[in-house]
Order: structure tokens, then C-alpha cells, then sequence
DNA sequence: TATATATGATAGTATTACTATCTTTGCTAA
DNA sequence: TTAGCAAAGATAGTAATACTATCATATATA
């Protein structure tokens, strides 16, 4: 049986849907090992045509430029992280099991996800925690969140924060603490592969201990 | 009398020390500037040179590129508040006053300190909610962090581990906490700003909130 | 007065970030 | 079977960016 996973993602991300055709997969799948290979200042649509094999117009007739690319993806990426999340927890009664499996479905790597078979996840999940912020990070935040691009992130942290909520519904600040998990799980991890300084896992550096950090952190937070 | 506060600088991160000459201090000045109205990607040394009436050539004899620009100026940014930070806390003895003031520095906006006329803290404080992490979320940070370029972050956020550890001696994760505040201080504001729906603070949109926000969780977590 | 230093003026290059146009390929509906 | 259309390939061109190089001039200092 062949699986597949199809995220419906916002049309005005694109000029032409790239998962409808091989050229279009091949930019999603190519961009996304570029931008990791390359970082997303040194990534350009000539280097990825190359890659791909195709001409720089090819590129351009599927984004209007790198920065809708690289919301393109980090965009998927939060979707299928929220469809993730959501498919493994709500089966889940107990409101604090739910959150912590959330906190390490956010912090921890993945494995190729193979019914994905143009994305990539273990490295676009290194690119979430290297590139990501640097989506909304922009003078055009705000037209770009009316066109709802960072709707995916935003439905994942109300997600998070409707969680936290079941905990404790006195808790105050549930949206600001779920998007502080979200932020710090990748934050925390590149700052321990790179600037291990900055952390308590720089000797370790391995995720389970950003996960009892996160954790700790979140349910002293919420504790009654 | 003349107040002036000078703030040494980490060599390699220039190639002509732009505090001694007024052309060095009009960029500090104007780049400032210029970083907050367009953002950093829309900022070229082009554009500053027309801005301060000197020339592209004259802005590269300082300045190897303008990442490297960036760089000095968010340093900049770190060391004057690691140097207010200690200032105002060295003579606290209450541990939990101490970080709770900290936390209030980090949080809290500020006025033009006067005695930096090149540079104006109002806006680079802004500059470092937006642009901040550009500094070190590239290809080369580790490079970047041989070269000590990000020794001012590092400093601040060791003297907010340590206060920290004087409040609790045996909480885990003093490091990854204070670089949650620092971080969080910033992103929130921002997420305020631009992306209310993740924070609590959309309505509101005041500075006060983010700090009882990051205090609440802070004092939640050390809690012995 | 000689000299070093900072700045100004100008020019030039490779790359980036596009836009435009024309041709070819391959599928589909009449 | 073919006409027609969409996707992709090929090629060219432009303005801006990110530099490097050189030569002249002004100013301070020894």
C-alpha cells in the first residue's frame, strides 16, 4: 500500500502549486537541501535551478521569490507538525499527558517521514530551528500575516495553548507559553550545537535535555 | 559637565574603529537609522553612504560587510545592557530583587541614554527585537563565535545564570533559562507587535504584560 | 615642510533578483 | 489525427547589490 500525506497550503504562497507537478516537488524537495546546505542568505533560485537540473524562469513561474519559498516551507512544516501532534494526542484523556507529549513532539527530531516522499522532515526541521523566525522576521510581517501565512504556526500554538488551558484554566498567559515551548525548543537547540555557552546541555548536547528543560519549565509554570 | 560612556569593542568586528573618527560615528548613527526603517535585507552600505553624504568606499573602510555591522551593533547593545544591568543590581543584596530588576532591563524599553550620542538605544533596542538574532542565525556562526563576536550575549546572559543560581543553587538549568528570558523578552514584544494572536498581551499591547509574563514563569521555576 | 592619514571621487566586476520572449514538448479534446 | 494548450526549456536583458581598486585631495602631526 502506498502512503501519501498532502497538506493543502495557502494559495497565495505560489504562483503555480508545486506539489501538482514533478518540476515543482523537485523545487520543494532541492530548496529544502540547499537552504540547509547552503543557509538562506547564500540559497538563490540560479544555484537551485542548477541543482535541479532546470533554468532560473522555471523557478520563478512557481515563487515569486526566495522569501515566499522559504514561507512556503516553513509553513508545510508547521502543518505537519500540527497534524502530527494533534493525530498523537487525541486519543489522550489526561490534559498534562497531552502537553507533554506535545513539548516532544516540538523538541525533538524526526525521521524522514516517508509518505512525504519531495520533503525531507529531519532536515527541514534543522532548517525550522537555522531559518525559520527569519520567515516573519521581515518588514513585511504585517502584510504577510493578513495574506494568513503564519497561520499554520499560529493554529499549532493555539493548539498548544488550548492544552495548557485543560490543565490549568487559571493559567494566565497560555498562548505566550505555548509559543515560548515553540520558540525555545529550537532556539535552545541551536544554541546548544552552536553557542553551547548559552546553555546547560553544551556537554550532553542531546535533545532529552532540552525536553526536561521545556518541561520543567511549563509545569512548574502552570502548576495550581 | 559632559557625560560619555565608551563601550570597547571587539577588534575583529572592524577594520577602522568607528568611535574615534566622526565619518565611524555617523555610521553607528545612521545605520541605526537606516536598519530600522528598512529592515536589514532591504539595507545596503549604498544606501547609508547617501544617507550620512559620504561615499560606498568610504563605509567599507570601516566595515568589512554589513553583517559584520550588525554584529557590532548588537554587541554594542549587549554590553551597554549587561553594563546598566550590573549597575543597577550590584548594590541589591536580595537575590530575588536582583533578577527580578534584571528581568525588568531586558523587558522594558529605553529612553536615549545621552551619553551615547552616536547611537540611539530607543531604536536599537528595536532593532534588536527585529534583527537581533539575524546577527547569529547564519552559516558561519561558529566561525563568528571563535572570533568571540558574540561574547557581550554570552556575558549577559552568565550574569543572569548566576543570579539565577543565587536564588536557587540547585535549579538545573540556569544558563537555558536566562537565555529564555533575554529571548523571550524580545520575541514576545515582537509577537506583540506584529503576530498579537500568539501572545496574551494582543489586546493590551503594553510592555508590563511581557515582563509579569516572563516573571511569573521565571519565579515559577526557581520556586525551591 | 614633509608625511602620514582620512576621506572623496570615480570606475569596474561578478552576482543577484528579477522580467521578457520565443521555442519545444507532451497531453487532451474535437 | 490533429489542433490547441499548458508546462517547461532556452536565451537574453536589466537594475541593483556587494564588493575591489585607484587616484586625488584635505587635514593633522612631527
Amino acid at each position: 500500500m502506498e502512503l501519501s500525506l498532502n497538506i493543502k497550503m495557502n494559495e497565495k504562497l505560489f504562483l503555480r502549486n508545486p506539489e501538482q507537478t514533478d518540476l515543482g516537488k523537485n523545487i520543494i524537495l532541492f530548496s529544502i537541501q540547499l537552504i540547509h546546505e547552503k543557509g538562506f542568505e547564500d540559497f538563490t533560485f540560479k544555484k537551485l535551478a542548477t541543482a535541479i537540473g532546470t533554468t532560473e524562469a522555471g523557478i520563478y513561474r512557481y515563487f515569486e521569490n526566495k522569501h515566499k519559498l522559504l514561507i512556503y516551507i516553513t509553513a508545510w512544516y508547521w502543518s505537519w507538525l500540527e497534524y502530527r501532534v494533534v493525530t498523537y494526542t487525541e486519543n489522550i484523556t489526561d490534559p498534562l499527558e497531552k502537553l507533554r507529549k506535545s513539548i516532544k513532539f516540538l523538541a525533538t527530531s524526526v525521521e524522514d517521514d516517508i509518505r512525504t516522499s519531495h520533503v525531507n522532515e529531519k532536515i527541514l526541521h534543522q532548517i525550522i530551528i537555522s531559518e525559520g523566525s527569519k520567515a516573519y522576521l521581515t518588514k513585511h510581517v504585517n502584510e504577510d500575516n493578513q495574506d494568513q501565512f503564519f497561520k499554520p504556526y499560529k493554529d499549532l500554538c493555539a493548539i498548544i495553548g488550548n492544552y495548557i488551558l485543560e490543565c490549568n484554566p487559571d493559567y494566565k498567559y497560555p498562548r505566550s507559553l505555548a509559543t515560548t515551548i515553540v520558540e525555545m525548543a529550537h532556539i535552545q537547540n541551536f544554541f546548544m550545537q552552536h553557542l553551547p555557552a548559552l546553555t546547560d546541555f553544551g556537554k550532553s548536547k542531546s535533545e532529552s535535555n532540552i525536553l526536561e528543560f521545556l518541561e520543567d519549565l511549563v509545569f512548574h509554570a502552570i502548576k495550581k
